[in-house]
DNA sequence: CTCTAGCTGACAGAAAGCTGACTATTGAGT
DNA sequence: ACTCAATAGTCAGCTTTCTGTCAGCTAGAG
């Protein structure tokens, strides 16, 4: 269970990391916002402990930048302002609980516990063909250890493929799995979809096989 | 078609389990999510309705331990929190579809049956002749463990033989099971399916028998 | 040997799929 | 509120692949 801390004050760091890791968490710590912004980007984390007063690009803007990517990411906003509204500004943009300091360890391991079982990251929940990793917990695609930029259509359609590697995947169903109910997109949408996924992943040795009249196959890694 | 519908609000899992009821489906209610588990445990359900906000044991918990164990059952998941995150937490961990509370019932039955015809469609059962193997679930063919290129015709006119082997097929018949009423095909196009196909199949040891006057016979393995 | 059912290469028209371009929409940033 | 950028979905034209027919050929039954 990995955990970043993000915390300019050095005294209040050191306390923190070190009673996380004692509770057997892997913790790392960034000490401003790009940093931060760098270190998600990189390595994968579980638990983002997120303190809003930061010098240089403050927490709200790491948090923005952060739910851009890595949507489900459990973000715990500590802040030392007793503002009502900073805590609704932080929910809105995607905060998972937020705390105020000064704040007692019990109450930071409570919390902790809370989000990571609410979030269950316990289970990462990984696909993968050949080069191709998907990250279903932190919603975070690679192929040959490179980050891959999808947007969110180009993810469902992707993930669907995966999760049924080596069976044929029919239009309708792709369709199906998009738009719950409401079938309004055409079938050629898909063919869309599936175009700009293979430009994305052609390259890395990913194919997606058309079957002429049937739909499309992501073949297993078996080269 | 045997239901378990999981809830724990006494009106809204009366209401739920009538209305399915009525639409001829034999459904089953479970209070907790205990009593849930214990029942997909002894009984054999092919679609599990489970509310996320259950007392004690919640829905995700049940959903998880589910998994861990009868992979395959359906779970549509039904939630009053109106929150992404829970959809796409509740889909990771392998629910179907997911409804959001308050719903009408038709969108309900809408959905049960999307996801009964979906499961049954993804079953995986074969058909097999000697080396030739097709998986009708994933629509794929191999011979020799080599994946097999197939039109539609050709899979329609292979798995009509394998149904039926052993036993002499008549070329009206394959015709018939092509084009489902306009059989203005000439029976020489069947001769030329099953010549295509034979270039296919003949290197790997499977025949197709020509039975001068009646049809074609796909003979079991019998080497 | 003859006759006929069946085989198969070739071909043209049809169908399915691909993709660049375009429009609408959304959302962030100013 | 406005701008700019990114994304979604449609469309149209193009490419690829499949289909069904034909015609000439092969081969089995008598």
């Amino acid at each position: 269970m990995r955990i970043l801390v993000v915390e300019d004050d050095a005294i209040l760091a050191e306390g923190t990391c070190e009673s996380l890791s004692k509770a057997g968490y892997a913790v790392d710590l960034a000490e401003t916002g790009t940093r931060a912004n760098a270190m998600i980007e990189a390595g994968s984390y579980d638990l983002v402990l997120l303190d809003i007063g930061l010098p240089g690009m403050d927490g709200f803007e790491v948090l923005r930048r952060l739910r851009k990517h890595n949507r489900n990411i459990p973000v715990l906003i500590i802040s030392a302002r007793d503002d009502i509204d900073f805590r609704v500004y932080g929910l809105d943009l995607g905060a998972d609980d937020f705390m105020l300091k000064p704040f007692v360890l019990a109450e930071l391991h409570a919390r902790t516990r809370a989000l990571l079982r609410r979030h269950a990251l316990s289970e990462r929940n990984t696909l993968s063909c050949g080069e191709l990793l998907i990250d279903l917990g932190a919603q975070r695609a690679h192929v040959d250890g490179e980050p891959l930029e999808l947007s969110i259509r180009e993810w469902d359609v992707l993930v669907y493929l995966l999760r049924n590697q080596g069976k044929v995947v029919r239009k309708e169903a792709i369709v199906e799995t998009l738009c719950d109910w409401k079938t309004d997109i055409t079938l050629n949408a898909v063919e869309v979809y599936i175009s700009r996924l293979r430009s994305k992943l052609d390259s890395h040795g990913v194919h997606i096989r058309t079957v002429r009249g049937f739909g499309y196959l992501l073949e297993e890694p078996a080269e």
